[in-house]
RNA sequence: GCCGUCGUAGCUCAGGGGUAGAGCACGUCAUUGGUAAUGACGGGGUCGGCGGUUCAAUUCCGCCCGACGGCACCA
C-alpha cells in the first residue's frame, strides 16, 4: 500500500507502487496529459519515476516555475543531440539551464559559425517532433568512464572521473542519443515545444578556468510558448535600445574612440550629466561630514611598494620612467589618503575623519574585459576612507549605509541588495581581529535594518567587506557601492594617532564608495532611465521655441527668463514647422518643451509639453519657471 | 588575455577584383506653418591601419588596431 498526499492536502491511496505518470493518470486526464515531472517530498524527479513509499507528490506542469529549468536543460539536451548528429566528432561536455535559457559547451576543432545555428535549430525541431522518450539509466561508475571514454567523449569520462567513487551514475538517453545526466527531465522531446532559440556562439574555458582549452559555447533562448519567447525577444530589442553606448552616441553624452580605448570623452550635454552627478555628491559628502581632498597622478615606486600594490597589482599598474625613477600612474587613492591622515599628529579626538575624494584612477584592464564607459582603464571613483577606531567601525559602518541607501533613493534605485564577505583563506591580520571587524560589520547591517546575502571567504585580504548590488529598471543588478575594513594598510604606512591612554595606536581605514566609478554609475542611470532622465539631472531641462519666426523676440524673453532663474535651457528660433522641432526635442528626450506664438507673446504664457505628454499647458511664464525651478533643484530642494 | 563575429559617409546599412550607393543627418534656396518628419537642389568617403597576391585590391590573403558577443579578470 502506497499513500500519497497531494498538495491540496488530499490523500489517494494505491496497492503498490506507482509511477508519477500513472499518479497523473490517477488523478485526472488532462492532468495526466499536462504533467511534465513530479515532486516526492518537494525533490523534482521525472514523471516516469515510481513512488514506493508514502510520499507528498505534487505533479509540476508548464505553469510550475520550476518547470522552466527541466525545459531549458531539455533544450540544451536536444542541442547537444542535434550538435552531434550534424557534426560528428563533436565531444559534448557540460550544457545546463542559465536565466532565460541554457547554453552547451562542445570540444571541437572547429568552431561554430553563426550560419551553423539555424541549421543546428532545424534538426532540433525534427527531434522534437520525432518525441523521443527521454530514458533514464543508471550505470556503474568504472562502467560509464569505459563506456564515454569508448565513445571518444573524454570530457564526460573526466567528468565521471571527479565523482565519489561507488556512486551510482546516471545517463539520460533520447532515441539512440545518450548522455551522463543527474537529471530530471521531461517525458520526452516532443514535450519541449519549440519556443526555443539559438541565440549566440561563444568561446569558454573548460570549467572555467583560463588554464585549460577553450570550449565552443552555444546559447539558446527557451520558453513555455511561443508568446513567451516572443516578449523575451522583445525585451532584448528594448533593452538594447537603452544601451548606454547607443544613447550616449543619439544624444550626445560622451564617445569612446581607439585611440583612447578605456577612456572616455565626454561631450558637453554628458559632462553636464556628470556634473549634476558631481555635484549632488559633494553635497551629500559635506552634509555627512566628510572633508574633500585631492592627491596626485603620479607617485613614486616607492610608495606602491610600502602599501602592497606594487606586489599584488602591478599588472594593473600603468608605470612609467622619469629620471631614472619609476612612477606609477594611482590605481588606487587609498595610499595617498594615508599620506594626507599621516600628516601632524592625530589624536582620537580626531576620529573619525571621513576623507573623500573624487578621485581619477587609472587601471590596466585586459582589453577583452572593456565595455563601453562601464569597464574602462580611466575612471573617476566617488571614494573616501574613514579613518576610526575599532570601536567606531559599527556607527560609521552604519552611518554610511544610511547615506548610501538616501543616494540611491534619490537616483532612482530603491531596490538594493546588501551582499557580505567575509575572510578568505589567505589574509593578513590575527583572528580576534577578523572576528571583531566582521561583528562589526554585522552589527551594523543589522542596525541598519538590512538582510546581507553571505559571501564567503569573498572578502579582501585585509578584510571583510560589504558590496551594495542595486537592480535597474528592467530588474539588471550591477554592483556599485561596497564597504572594506581595512586594518593592514594603516599599519603597512604607518598611520597613528594618539590614544586617550597617551599612546600611539592604529587606526582602523573603511574603503567605501557608493556610486563606485562616476563611469560606471552614469552608464548604469543611463540605462536606467532609458535616457529620459528627471529634469535635476538632464543636460538640457528646457528648450523654447517660437511657432513662427514672428515671435522670436518674446521666445528670447522666455529663454532668458529661463537661464536667469538658473535653469539649463536652449533656444531653438529655426525656421521650421512646429511639428518638426517638437519632433525633434522629443526624440533628444529634453523633459520640457516651451512653445510661443501669438497667444503666448500677448499673454506673458508659455504652452509647455513635458516630455511623455501628447498634450501642452498654457502657463504663465512666471509659473512655468517657478515650477520647473523647483523641480530641477532636485532632491536636495 | 582567450574564442568567435564585425570594421564602407556624422548615424543605420547595402554593395563588390576595374578608384562606391541608399535612407536619415548636414548645407543652400523657397516656404512662416499651433505641438512627433514642408519641398527642391547640393556637399560629403585614402571603404580601420600596414604588408602581400594581381595589369588592377575597398573587394582575395596575412599581420596589427579597435568594437561587439561570451569566457577569464573586476585586485
Amino acid at each position: 500500500m502506497v499513500l500519497i498526499t497531494l498538495p491540496d492536502g488530499s490523500t489517494r491511496q494505491f496497492d503498490g507502487p506507482v509511477s508519477g505518470a500513472d499518479l497523473a493518470a490517477d488523478i485526472g486526464p488532462g492532468l495526466a496529459k499536462a504533467a511534465l515531472a513530479i515532486r516526492i517530498n518537494g525533490e523534482m524527479v521525472d514523471l516516469a519515476t515510481v513512488i514506493e513509499e508514502d510520499s507528498n507528490v505534487s505533479i509540476v506542469t508548464v505553469k510550475d516555475e520550476d518547470a522552466l529549468e527541466l525545459l531549458r536543460h531539455d533544450c540544451a539536451h536536444v542541442l547537444a543531440q542535434a550538435v552531434q548528429d550534424l557534426f560528428p566528432g563533436t565531444q559534448v561536455t557540460i550544457g545546463p539551464s542559465i536565466e532565460n535559457g541554457f547554453y552547451y559547451d562542445f570540444a571541437r576543432e572547429k568552431p561554430f559559425t553563426p550560419e551553423d545555428l539555424p541549421k543546428i535549430e532545424a534538426r532540433m525541431a525534427e527531434i522534437v517532433d520525432e518525441d523521443l522518450p527521454f530514458k533514464r539509466s543508471v550505470m556503474d561508475r568504472n562502467d560509464a568512464i569505459t563506456f564515454f571514454e569508448g565513445k571518444g567523449e573524454a570530457y564526460k569520462a573526466e567528468l565521471i572521473q571527479d565523482l565519489p567513487e561507488g556512486e551510482e551514475i546516471s545517463l539520460y538517453s533520447q532515441g539512440d542519443w545518450i548522455d551522463l545526466c543527474r537529471g530530471p527531465h521531461l517525458p520526452s522531446t516532443g514535450k519541449l515545444g519549440k519556443a526555443f532559440k539559438l541565440m549566440s556562439i561563444a568561446g569558454a574555458y573548460w570549467r572555467g578556468d583560463s588554464r585549460n582549452a577553450m570550449l565552443q559555447r552555444i546559447y539558446g533562448t527557451c520558453w513555455p510558448d511561443p508568446k513567451k519567447l516572443k516578449a523575451y525577444l522583445h525585451m532584448l530589442e528594448e533593452a538594447e535600445k537603452r544601451d548606454h553606448r547607443r544613447l550616449g552616441r543619439e544624444m550626445s553624452l560622451f564617445h569612446i574612440q581607439e585611440e583612447a580605448a578605456g577612456s572616455v570623452f565626454w561631450h558637453p550635454k554628458g559632462w553636464t550629466l556628470y556634473r549634476a552627478v558631481q555635484d549632488y555628491m559633494r553635497k551629500r559628502l559635506d552634509d555627512a561630514g566628510y572633508v574633500e581632498v585631492n592627491t596626485p597622478q603620479l607617485v613614486d615606486r616607492s610608495l606602491w611598494e610600502k602599501s602592497g600594490h606594487w606586489e599584488k597589482f602591478r599588472e594593473h599598474m600603468f608605470i612609467t620612467e622619469v629620471e631614472e625613477k619609476l612612477l606609477a600612474i594611482k590605481p588606487m587613492n587609498c595610499p595617498c589618503h594615508v599620506q594626507i591622515f599621516r600628516q601632524g599628529i592625530k589624536s582620537y579626538r580626531d576620529l573619525p575623519i571621513r576623507m573623500a575624494e573624487f578621485g581619477s584612477c587609472h587601471r590596466n584592464e585586459p582589453s577583452g574585459a572593456l565595455h563601453g564607459i562601464m569597464r574602462v582603464r580611466a575612471f573617476t571613483q566617488d571614494d573616501a576612507h574613514i579613518f576610526c577606531t575599532e570601536d567606531q567601525i559599527t556607527s560609521e559602518t552604519k552611518i554610511f549605509i544610511d547615506l548610501l541607501m538616501s543616494v540611491y533613493k534619490d537616483l532612482g534605485f530603491d531596490e538594493v541588495v546588501v551582499k557580505f564577505s567575509d575572510r578568505p583563506e589567505v589574509r593578513a591580520g590575527e583572528d580576534a581581529t577578523w572576528d571583531k571587524a566582521e561583528i562589526a560589520l554585522t552589527e551594523a547591517t543589522a542596525a541598519a535594518g538590512l538582510e546581507t546575502i553571505l559571501n564567503p571567504g569573498e572578502g579582501a585580504f585585509y578584510g571583510p567587506k560589504l558590496e551594495f548590488v542595486l537592480r535597474d529598471a528592467i530588474g539588471r543588478d550591477w554592483q556599485c557601492g561596497t564597504l572594506q575594513v581595512d586594518f593592514v594598510l594603516p599599519e603597512r604606512l604607518d598611520a597613528a594617532y594618539i590614544g586617550e591612554d597617551g599612546e600611539k595606536h592604529r587606526p582602523v581605514m573603511l574603503h567605501r564608495a557608493i556610486l563606485g566609478s562616476f563611469e560606471r554609475f552614469l552608464g548604469i542611470l543611463i540605462e536606467n532611465h532609458a535616457g529620459r532622465f528627471p529634469l535635476w539631472l538632464a543636460p538640457v531641462q528646457a528648450v523654447v521655441t517660437a511657432i513662427t519666426n514672428d515671435h522670436d523676440e518674446y521666445a528670447q524673453k522666455v529663454y532668458d527668463t529661463m537661464k536667469a532663474a538658473g535653469l539649463r535651457c536652449e533656444i531653438d528660433l529655426r525656421n521650421e514647422k512646429i511639428n518638426y522641432k517638437v519632433r525633434e526635442h522629443s526624440h533628444a528626450k529634453v523633459p520640457a518643451i516651451l512653445v510661443v506664438g501669438g497667444r503666448e507673446s500677448e499673454n506673458n504664457t508659455v504652452a509647455m509639453r513635458r516630455l511623455g505628454s501628447q498634450q501642452q499647458e498654457v502657463v504663465a511664464l512666471n509659473e512655468a519657471v517657478a515650477k520647473l525651478r523647483t523641480e530641477a533643484a532636485g532632491p536636495l530642494g
